[in-house]
DNA sequence: AATGAATGAGAATTCATTCAT
DNA sequence: TATGAATGAATTCTCATTCAT
């Protein structure tokens, strides 16, 4: 009849999620939201099928709770501080290296809900503005204290600049070798694209 | 007992199996494929349940007939020709405009089979090797022909080129306004961003 | 409006209805009655789906015109005459030829509408009163006029007597290679067997 | 998480089993392998038409199992031993008197299996394997024991007899009653049939 | 009469969810 | 709380039958 919470209970609970959350990213990523039965998660989690259904109320909760997951990463991820780098390109730079460091180990939970995301609009209107509209805003605060004239063009190119992220994550995530082998050099390559001339 | 093909029989095969992949988009779109069903790709298409199956072996089939018709359209406009820009940025500009209004008719067939190209190994591989990796080729050779120097991180830039166009393309289908409002500037804009200083 | 039967016609349809029920009986002992389709039949028939309808009403119907065939046989075989066979022992052997050279060809018919006689209770009713009661009756007759003591014993034998013509069809028809490879010699065994002590 | 074999769980999905092919012999019996639903047999089963996968992985296997149990009591059936009869004839009677007792309780599995039997290439063999087979090489032996000299119409005369047990049961099975009512006066008709001379 | 595309009822199978133990 | 057997709605696919050409 205790409703006070139990802190060795919580963590029990917590414990319990993430090794299903876990679990189902491993198996949303290899097989799609849809052909992911509940069986298997409940088998990678190494528990039995109902026992999901006392820490989700569905199927389709579990997929909010890894979306869940990746906007507190990503929202980890927004306190980025300035170090000390001395010009606009170097802080880019650096700025680019945290970001793409981020989305790495977040891949096989970006293909996780991925698709669910681009057909499921409640799921995307989600993802949007608890993790794409902070980050764009986040740039286009940057790029307004930068630049005053460009203003017309800065919402598109911070977009552009998104874009390229999600983008190449994209190209990975559909087979690109290249990128996939050299991820670490992108940084650095997408500074140079921007802040250099291409030719 | 004729098996010569007959030009109207093949017109009108080619009519509805047409009719059939619109509404298959269009409910593939709407749902993504595994929420679509059968049943609800016939309503859209005005035929019964079974007809699908005289033009299409199976569900599977079905996606893969979209795929190939992103294939085709891609196939078009790999055939790109310079008109007489003068100068490598003019080119480049007038490329991401000819690919950009590629891009925006299929933005619908992207989202119907991204979902399953993700999760999906075989039509991952069928679409790397048909769509991306030719995009990708032409564009080393472009860059190639331009520039003897850098020629380590060409692949790279080329797939930073290339993810930047997919990126913007699955921004506007997460659903961001700016880039489906202003995406007829978005070459220019990128063209600024890649070929000018950002700042 | 001419109602008068035309010879030319009717021996069109029954050609056609020959083509038909052959294709049928190939098609249903390859693959029985269910799994076998109309299509098969058609195709292996040479005509369109459609125009076995134009023969026969339904599916069932072409079944039961394949059993007819099986009866019509059958009671070709009833009209048995005996030649100048001295004993009874000699006329027995003549009988069994004569009955099993009929099965053999008809085997296959056999195996085509056997699995629905098992299954389908008005079929077996029709095959049942127009195949093996008339040959049951017919050796009851012959047994009865040799035969004047032992005549509660007789229906019984009789038909113990024709099960075993059944059961060494179906021997062949279930891969039994000996049988099958010395269908010719199992008349004078039969004979033998019942006729003389079997040790 | 113990994968040790539970006792009480075995004997669970043991009844379960039986259940299910206690209900699929029924319906398999009356509609035949194609016409029978795993809807229908759920039914007759009591249980709900998901349940049946719980414990078979398809319809065939369920048809399988059926076979298996045929086999199960054939095979019972083959540990014939000889009771301290005096003479052949003796001993043959009471061998018919055993086989045939054991095949009027699975007439109705026969019933649900030989239509497919006949029809289907891997469970024929199976069936010709595993039953009739052995039962044909078990009175092989027997012959050549007795008989040294006619050696070549063993083969043929054991199947003959083989074939006039599987004749009866098909002639009871197509409805003739006579079988039907004098079932186990077969034995002694059969071994006089065999043994006395017809006539 | 012949054709074969279209129809749609019906079947096997899957799997999220429930609930008795 | 954990379990996993049971449930039955929902889905894909098949195929006998129809009918416009």
């Amino acid at each position: 009849m205790t409703k006070h919470p139990d802190p060795i209970q919580t963590m029990l609970v917590a414990a319990r999620r993430t090794q299903i959350l876990d679990a189902a990213i491993t198996v949303f990523s290899e097989k799609g939201f849809h052909r992911a039965t509940i069986k298997e998660i409940a088998r990678v989690a190494g528990i039995a099928d109902g026992t999901i259904y006392t820490y989700f109320a569905s199927k389709d909760e579990v997929l909010l709770a890894v979306l869940d997951r990746l906007n507190e990463t990503t929202e980890r991820g927004q306190q980025f501080v300035l170090g000390d780098e001395q010009d606009l390109k170097a802080f880019f730079r650096a700025y680019l290296q945290q970001r793409m460091a981020l989305l790495w180990p977040n891949a096989e939970v970006f293909r996780a809900v991925l698709p669910e995301l681009l057909v499921n609009g409640e799921l995307r209107r989600q993802y949007y503005e608890q993790v794409l509209a902070p980050t764009i805003a986040v740039g286009e605060q940057f790029f307004q204290a930068q630049n005053e004239q460009l203003q017309i063009t800065i919402p598109l190119t911070v977009r552009a600049i998104a874009g390229t992220l999600l983008g190449v994550l994209l190209l990975q995530l559909l087979g690109d070798e290249v990128v996939a082998s050299q991820w670490e050099a992108l940084p650095e390559v997408l500074t140079a694209l921007f802040f250099d001339k291409v030719v």
